[in-house]
DNA sequence: CCAAAAGTGTTTGGTTTACACCCATGA
DNA sequence: TCATGGGTGTAAACCAAACACTTTTGG
């Protein structure tokens, strides 16, 4: 059983690696995992570890594949059921119960034991895939969150720009994603913006879809930002 | 390891089942599976059980995950990886090697052994969903196929009607999605439909979607086909 | 000629993008 | 007041559903 936990901290991804104290691959970062205990399912098993690593309990966790290849571990045969999970970002780093160390570690990042990196990458690809269709981009947010704050999560695991208006249209158009609490509060500088919690949609209708995935023409302007008065409006 | 094979006969689809010989279970009907062997992956262990099932080289075999819940086995806890394929009409159903009957059956099925019932509605519902964003559905076609069987194919999987007319222009304008062999047949009566074959994407864009996702408004006609001028079109 | 299937064209309406523009706050 | 971020309005382009209509065969 291995996790692939995924958080956004300082607006970058960060995943949570452990450094290994015993062969093979000491002192290597690898995913951390452990062992399904009798009358336990796997999904019981992955909410237990995610616990045991973080203290928090699952926002979101799902399976992601199980990784078998001969070879994959030196000591022979092991078959791995790997979990994602996705994180708000979490006070301490805590420290794992059997690990040599625990850390979250920004992406991307390459080098770890086993087919680990592999297993990350899928990880990553799914997540990158689900924020489309699902609401989930809301599990790595606190209860309450800004729009803004939503739109950065997007764009850090997109790694990509995303237009704030439009975004914001879409966000609060997409039945069920998200409900205002009516309060607002200020960030930064600037108007207050609403506070939203997630709302009960498990499906996003319309889906926000990745830039690029797309076949566009080319933009007549490739400026990004308002700058100069392409028209009038008459109103 | 267990395999979920889906193929479709008659116009409806089918799974190919195995009639349990021991216990447990004895003669209730099971998906087929198999041990992985020493030195072998697990896709490529789902490719030879596949090929010992039907005789088949692999269209489409994807990982669909892994079940492992105390109690799925009575013998005790056992893990199951299980996978998907997708297979057009095959000539014989050809029996196990060591099952005591092999045969493919209509869908909707259940009463199923252990908890197949459960990895076979997941392998229907990636099926179903794959269909709208991979060109997936020429894995249950023969090398070479009319628009209209392609049709027949989604129709068939997602258990609707589709506009014959809307569908063809949006299998033959996404990219790679088919190519023309520049041949026609004539299936029944009528027109010659042109012969395809699949083309080279592996994603489809844009995507053909399942009606009903949709948050949908209320038509104002509900008949089904041209009938009665709505309108004249003056040009 | 008629029925039936293949395939094209058109209209209508929704979705996306690219912006202009207004709003509310701190400095 | 100005800079800054929050949020709404709008037009062009694109996409999808509904359906009229043409083409090409068999009976």
């Amino acid at each position: 059983m291995d996790l692939v936990l995924l958080t956004i901290r300082q607006g970058a991804l960060h995943v949570l690696l452990i450094r290994r104290g015993i062969p093979p691959f000491t002192g290597q970062w690898a995913l951390p995992g452990g062992f399904v205990l009798d009358g336990e399912g796997l999904d019981a098993a992955a909410a237990r570890e995610l616990h045991e690593e973080t203290g928090l309990l699952p926002g979101h966790l799902e399976q992601l594949a199980t990784y078998g290849d001969p070879g994959r571990d030196p000591r022979g045969r092991v078959f791995a059921v790997a979990y994602l999970a996705l994180l708000p970002d979490l006070p301490v780093p805590v420290a794992g119960s059997d690990a040599a160390a625990a850390s979250w570690q920004p992406l991307p990042i390459a080098g770890l034991a086993f087919d680990h990196d592999a297993i990350l990458a899928d990880g990553l690809e799914r997540a990158r895939s689900k924020l489309e269709y699902s609401p989930l981009a809301t599990a790595f947010c606190p209860p309450e969150f800004t729009i803004a704050e939503l739109r950065e999560v997007y764009e850090t695991v997109w790694r990509t720009r995303l237009d704030p208006r439009n975004f914001h249209r879409k966000v609060t158009g997409a039945a069920g994603f998200v409900e205002p609490t009516g309060e607002t509060v200020i960030r930064d500088r600037g108007r207050p913006a609403q506070l939203f919690r997630r709302g009960s949609a498990t499906l996003l209708h319309p889906a926000l879809l990745r830039p690029g995935s797309s076949s566009q023409l080319t933009p007549m302007v490739t400026d990004s930002e308002d700058h100069v008065a392409e028209r009038e409006v008459t109103e």
